[in-house]
Parts: structure tokens; sequence; C-alpha cells
RNA sequence: CGGGCCAUAGCGCAGCCUGGUAGCGCGUCCGUCUGGGGGGCGGGAGGUCACAGGUUCGAAUCCUGUUGGCCCGACCA
């Protein structure tokens, strides 16, 4: 991508309406911008780094078996009144009436929808385990949304759902889950810890959060030191394996938030329980036959006898990752991309263009670069040095390929490392050498 | 929803107390000199001072109301 063609909108100063860090950093990075309080529009760079989030979190549901489907944003009331929740959710459900006076809603979830849909088609214990998942746009009306799209009030989220005949093989497919948010937070680069949760407003008997380490966070927890370093062991999962001893391995530790944390519960001798700070990005529960009693979501089993479905629901915040991941990997100048998440793998900065021996190598290295099949951005601006290196710092590549007179004279070019900051200085061949070999 | 604060050019702000021709920095446009960490010089464009009402000869400024936004708290992915 050539910086001249692309859409990046970055502020010099630090925008007055927001006060953390990943906020700060989303606005002055061009990444996004307020519509209304907790409401955005994505602008290019932070559309491509919530897309690539995204597939991520898909790719790594497909795989453990789940079908994505899509329901829409806007929800019948009828169904919120069958489960009971249309009276209960309160003013956090946006109401909405349509032009022949019916009541619609802005879906805060989906529970109840898909609970219709699997009614409506599943019948036989044959037809079982499902698990269906969706990526949409959610509205809660929130006492106060502050933080960016950290807190926002309309949020972009996975939601997975799991339909079992009985409790035993319902747990399965809560483990399968629990495992597979383990991989796809690992796959965005993240060290996500699972801590046993309140099941809230949702309700069930079991219940985990994800939560990522990250000094801003917003909510206090308390891990043991092991689970911190502790990696996943699997490489290659198989879903079809029974993952209880998986699972295991990570519960075992202690892990709580702050509100839940009991230090009577944990018995500190070795003194390795640590306390810091965290942004939840994932919520599983399971919750039995909550919703398929009162909507009748019945199957028959191998009896003939109709028993209401065992469910669960798997929700990752989309939209609030990209926060959390800059939360999780910023300094002063800016963000610092995880690879597996960044919008480019390199930054080609022309210190002058217009010069010819510049503007000839720097198109030489961006074309060779997309051979490669790598992501690149070519600063192609006629801007200052400081003004380029300064937004190169702020947008967070990986790395940056430094070109101006100084190096060309030389015969090297500087290969900046974003996240330690080193630069070193290569000759053509070591350059090609180093894009090759860290494909 | 309780408590605090804010609204003036695209962004960050001053002006308001003490009413009298709307200002600064950044950005932007033109020219020029520059060229390895947000440059220099010269010139230009850009604002019904959130909205409504009131006081006044005269309101960004004083008064009343409304709307929007931010922060702290209780609540949540």
């Amino acid at each position: 991508m050539l910086l001249t063609r692309f859409f990046l909108p970055v502020l010099k100063e630090n925008p007055k309406e927001a006060e953390i860090i990943s906020h700060i950093n989303m606005l002055r990075a061009g990444m996004i911008q307020q519509s209304a309080s907790g409401i955005y529009s994505w602008l290019p760079l932070g559309k491509i780094v919530l897309e690539k989030i995204s597939e991520i979190c898909r790719q790594e549901m497909i795989k453990s078996g789940a079908n994505e489907i899509l329901m829409p944003t806007l929800q019948s009331a009828e169904i919120w009144k069958e489960s009971g929740r249309y009276e209960d959710y309160g003013k956090e459900m946006l109401r909405i009436k349509d032009r022949n006076n019916r009541n619609l809603l802005y879906g805060p979830t989906n529970e109840e929808l898909v609970t219709e849909i699997f009614r409506t088609h599943v019948k036989s214990y044959k037809q079982l385990p499902l698990n269906l998942f969706h990526i949409q746009w959610k509205f809660r009306d929130e006492l106060r949304p502050r933080f960016g799209v950290m807190r926002g009030r309309e949020f972009l989220m996975k939601d997975a759902y799991s339909f079992d005949i009985d409790y035993k093989s319902s747990i399965k497919s809560y483990n399968i889950m629990f495992i597979a948010y383990m991989q796809l937070f690992k796959k965005m680069g993240l060290k996500a810890i699972p801590m046993k949760a309140d099941t809230g407003p949702i309700g069930g008997d079991l219940s985990h959060e994800f939560i990522i380490i990250a000094d801003t966070g917003e909510s206090e927890v308390y891990v043991e030191r092991e689970l911190l370093n502790f990696e996943n062991s699997f490489q290659n999962i198989n879903y079809d394996d029974d993952l209880q001893e998986e699972v295991n391995k990570f519960t075992s530790f202690y892990a709580a938030t702050e509100e839940k944390h009991d230090a009577g519960n944990f018995d500190d001798k070795a003194n390795t329980l640590i306390k810091t700070r965290g942004i939840e990005v994932g919520h599983i529960f399971h919750f039995g036959q909550k919703y398929s009693l009162p909507m009748k979501a019945t199957i028959s089993d191998k009896e003939g006898v109709n028993v209401p479905v065992f469910m669960g629901s798997y929700g990752v915040g989309l939209s609030r990752l990209v926060g959390a991941v800059i939360e999780a990997n910023h300094d002063k100048h800016g963000i610092i991309w995880p690879k597996e998440i960044t919008p480019w793998d390199y930054n080609i900065i022309n210190l002058k263009i217009g010069d010819n021996d510049c503007d000839n190598i720097c198109l030489n290295i961006y074309n060779l670069i997309k051979d490669n099949k790598i992501d690149v951005l070519y600063d192609d601006t006629d801007e200052r040095t400081g003004a380029k290196l300064a937004r190169a710092d702020l947008i967070g590549l990986p790395y940056q390929i430094i070109i101006g007179p100084k190096g060309i004279k030389e015969q090297l070019y500087d290969l900046k490392c974003r996240k330690s900051g080193d630069i070193s200085r290569l000759s053509y061949c070591e350059l090609l050498n180093f894009i090759q070999t860290n494909k």
C-alpha cells in the first residue's frame, strides 16, 4: 500500500476526549472517529486490524467445528418476552418501534434468536452436538460508555452458541470453546488468562472470563505467577479429543478478578500470587436449560422423550480487542502491533521523495516485499523526516525500513524494530535476506 | 443515575471575571529555502463563538433553559 493513496488522518496532538492510552492512540493513528458517545466509525487502519482479529477468531471457530451464521442486529421483542428477558433487561436495551408500532430492539445479545433458529430446525439428538456462531454488531445502552472502543455502546462481537443433548456432552462443548479461546488469543499474539467468573444476567452454573494482562487494564486481577508463564502446550489441537485434561491444566491455577478474589481460597505459601491489571476480552457460559426451557427448544432423546436442549454461549469482544491489544502493546511513541494482527509487516520510509536513488531503492524493496506475499506500507509522502518517523512509530508496524540519501551513499539501509527500537544498518542483500527469512 | 467539568476555525487552546471590529499554536493552500526525529521565511483560506430565549444602544462575554461531550462512582464483552 502506498501511503499517498491511503486514508490515514493522524493527529499530532492528543484529542481531549480521550483519557486512556488505547483510545488516544486509536484517535491519533486515525483508526476510529467518534460519532456519538460510545459509537464509532472505523477508519481504514482501524478497519484492517478489526478485520484481522475477526478473521483469526472466525478461523478458530470453524476449526473447532462451529458453523457460521449471521443473525440480524434488529430483533423482534416477541422472543424476548418468551424468555422473560424483555422486562428483565432494563434500560441497557435499546427499544425501537417500527412504522406499524411493533416493538423491536437492537440486539444486546442473541440467545433468544439463536434458540428460535435451533428449535425450528433441530428435533433429534442425532443432529447434535451443534455449535452456531456469528460475528455481528451489538448495542447496549451503557450507563457510562468510556475508554473508546473498550467500552462502547455499539460493539462487534463473536458469539457462539452450543447445543447438546445432556449435561455431560454440553460440558464437552464448553471445553472445546475453552481451548479454542486459548488458541485464538494466542494466534492474535496475546496472553489471555482464563478466570473463573460470575455468570451475571446470562445465568448458568459454569463460566470463565478471559483476561488480557495490561498495566493500564480496567480491572484488578490476582494471578499465580506460574499461570502467567504457562504456555499453551498443545500444538495441533484435535477438537475431537476429550479436552478436559487440557482445560484442567489452566483451571488448576489460581486466578481471579478483584470482585471474585478471596485470599482465603488460595494458600499462597510460596508467595507466587501476583496482583496486576487486565481487560476482559472473552466470556464463556454454560447455562444448561435456562433458555431452552421457557422457549421450548426441546429435542427427542434415544428413548423418544422430548427434553430441553443444553446450551452454552461464548463471546469474544472483537472491537474491544483492538483497544485491548494497544493497552498491552504500546510505548510513549505509539502503538506496537503484534506481528499476528499488524495491518502491515513493514513500513518503508522514503526520507527524500523525488530523489532518484531513494525512489528507486524504495520502490525496488517495496515490490520485492510484495512479491514475497508480505504486507507492506510504503511512505511515499513528501514530508519532513521527523514527521514521517514520528508517524511510523505512532502507527506501530513491526519493522521500519528507513531509506535516505545518507544510507544510499554508504549502501546501507536502516531496519528498525519498532518494539525494541533497535536499528540495524544492513546492506541490500542482508536486508533482502532478513525479509525472506522473517516471513 | 449521583458527583465534578467542558462546548470559540479540521485539532489543541486563549478571550468571558470588568459587554464595544474574533485571536494564538498546529494542520491546510500558494511561493521559497530546506531535508536522518513533528523545520525556516513570505503570503492566503477558514468561525451564525453548541442551540433557544432574555437583559442591553450593543452579548463569545451577563441571566435562564435545552442539547451534546468528558472524568469519578455504582453496572458490564
